[in-house]
DNA sequence: CTGCTAATTGACGTTAGCGTTAAGTGGTTG
DNA sequence: CAACCACTTAACGCTAACGTCAATTAGCAG
């Protein structure tokens, strides 16, 4: 099923504006093909924005996002070893940050059962 | 030691500068007292700042961490029944979310160390 | 008093991430 | 053919979260 999809469908399906499509494909982190001078998009153009709306989720701007997309596509094979440490460091770099941040979410997740018992206690208080 | 710091130290301390502690107070998340015209911080400012920026890393506007520190402030005893349901339904939706974020970081978190083995593998072969 | 340092308010500037026209193109439908 | 889509580019607009600069004030050192 290599369904290609125009943009008012893709749209529709992620539930975000044609008008963000576009912008992202300016940003440079979508480059689908066209017909004439309509965009068309693959499956794999579609996972690319799913990636990018989990990264805005997570709180990243979207140059980070560019960034860390460049980091799945990279074509390993063909680098250097120099390039590949370097590239072995961002990705640490970045799962260590993002296990600080699901430290931070676990606090707040703790916080907020706080509030609720207490909530819950005065409700049935009455 | 129930110090009371300056705006520099403050900013010092947090890694933020003066010039956003400000911003915050503009935006009703901080109140300092002040001696003088001169905003001085106390160690509950500095908590509260810090959950500012825990926060900010999880992804929140400011007018979002504003509705949640106001969730925490929230002096439970004189609400109504009401109010307290409602207070509970936002909590408790506030907790899916972060929950979800938790499910992306992992998700993440899995890719990332795919792309570390395989570097690690390619390195290691040279 | 002079000069320096740290603080203040106020105003304008900047970047990111889109929203919102405007103006035009191309394909189908009746 | 006209009318109506869905699509295009280009350009301006807007909000959030500060940065930056200017003008001023207060305290202390020499």
């Amino acid at each position: 099923m290599n369904q290609l999809l125009t943009i008012s469908e893709l749209s529709d399906e992620l539930g975000v504006t044609a008008r963000t499509i576009r912008f992202y494909e300016d940003k440079q982190l979508l480059k689908p093909q066209r017909v004439g001078a309509n965009r068309v998009y693959s499956y794999k153009d579609k996972a690319r924005i799913k990636l990018i709306l989990r990264g805005k989720r997570l709180g990243f701007s979207l140059d980070e996002i560019r960034e860390y997309m460049d980091l799945y596509d990279a074509d390993l094979d063909p680098m250097q070893v120099d390039q590949i440490r370097f590239l072995l460091s961002r990705v640490q770099l970045r799962a260590e940050a993002l296990r600080k941040q699901q430290q931070d979410i676990q606090e707040m997740l703790g916080e907020l059962a706080g509030i609720e018992s207490e909530c819950l206690s005065i409700v049935d208080d009455k």
